[in-house]
DNA sequence: AGCAATTAAATTGCATGCAATCTAATTGCT
DNA sequence: AGCAATTAGATTGCATGCAATTTAATTGCT
């Protein structure tokens, strides 16, 4: 095991930490598909959240869990409980108990929440048009981002 | 301006989405520096707030103000003034109201602020090293996140 | 000088993230 | 069956992010 050894002018500029340009550039990126999100009425992590319902809708009729919406989305309850009955109030989404399991809460789409996801990719082609994004680039960029989220969703045990 | 043809399939994907990796990238990132943040008795954006006050303090005697430090950080009053509010209480930052323009607060290490400095590298290598982090990968990721930042920093406006 | 426009922080309100705790339901083990 | 250990959500508390508003100070223009 090598120590890393480190120099101080450089391992704590913060232009040279990983850290920081992700977290930046992750905030960027959402501040971008705001004007976006609020034709949807959406924020953004109930965007993500309604990405992972639509797409389970294609494979009826397994309803998600709480449980599995986090596992996908890597959030918990404490996050999406709250959200969820945002999403509820807006009548995109149901919750309802199990009634093989009470522990558990089922969620599924309402009519307007399922029609919503229509709206999406126009406004989506409009965003990505409008800034000029290089299909390509953006591709490569997510699977080497894909990568290193791997490494530390391992890492992170 | 040729239209974007996005396909529902694959264009509403979350694991397709570049927003949900670097969003999802970020977290995990910030959750491995946990463990190292609570050694320090600081969160990641003090951290991150950390950083810029020790770079700055390399070229004396100029103090930044909260807004210089927004700007480094992409973050506003609304969010630095109760961070910046909580290091002063934790002794490690001191906020003055400049005498040539009221309006501006500068901000200066106290010793124990510039003193916390030295604990961060061998912190930092411990982290590294533990992880088996390949040095010349993150540095040229840190590079392609950089450019994306880069351009949603323009196109931001 | 006088005053409208700007600017820097602070404040308010709302929605996350996330740790920690709590509750209720289910499992597993004897 | 009986009971400890797990598990799924909900709840609480705290620290961001960020939009919107407010306050106070400074600039710029006439």
């Amino acid at each position: 095991m090598t120590p890393i050894s480190l120099h101080a002018e450089e391992g704590l500029q913060l232009d040279n930490q990983l850290c920081f340009k992700l977290y930046a550039a992750s905030r960027a990126v959402i501040r971008a598909y705001k004007p976006m999100l609020d034709q949807l009425g959406l924020t953004y992590p109930q965007y993500l959240a309604m990405l992972v319902l639509w797409e389970w809708q294609q494979q009826p009729p397994a309803l998600p869990t709480v449980k599995a919406l986090g596992e996908r989305l890597l959030l918990d309850s404490g996050t999406l409980t709250p959200l969820l009955k945002r999403l509820e109030l807006q009548g995109l989404v149901q919750r309802k108990r199990s009634a093989s399991d009470e522990r558990e809460v089922h969620l599924a789409l309402t009519p307007a929440g399922c029609g919503l996801r229509e709206q999406v990719l126009p406004l989506k082609s409009q965003l990505l048009c409008e800034r000029g994004v290089d299909l390509d680039a953006l591709a490569a960029l997510r699977s080497q981002v894909g990568v290193l989220l791997d490494q530390f969703m391992v890492l992170n045990h």
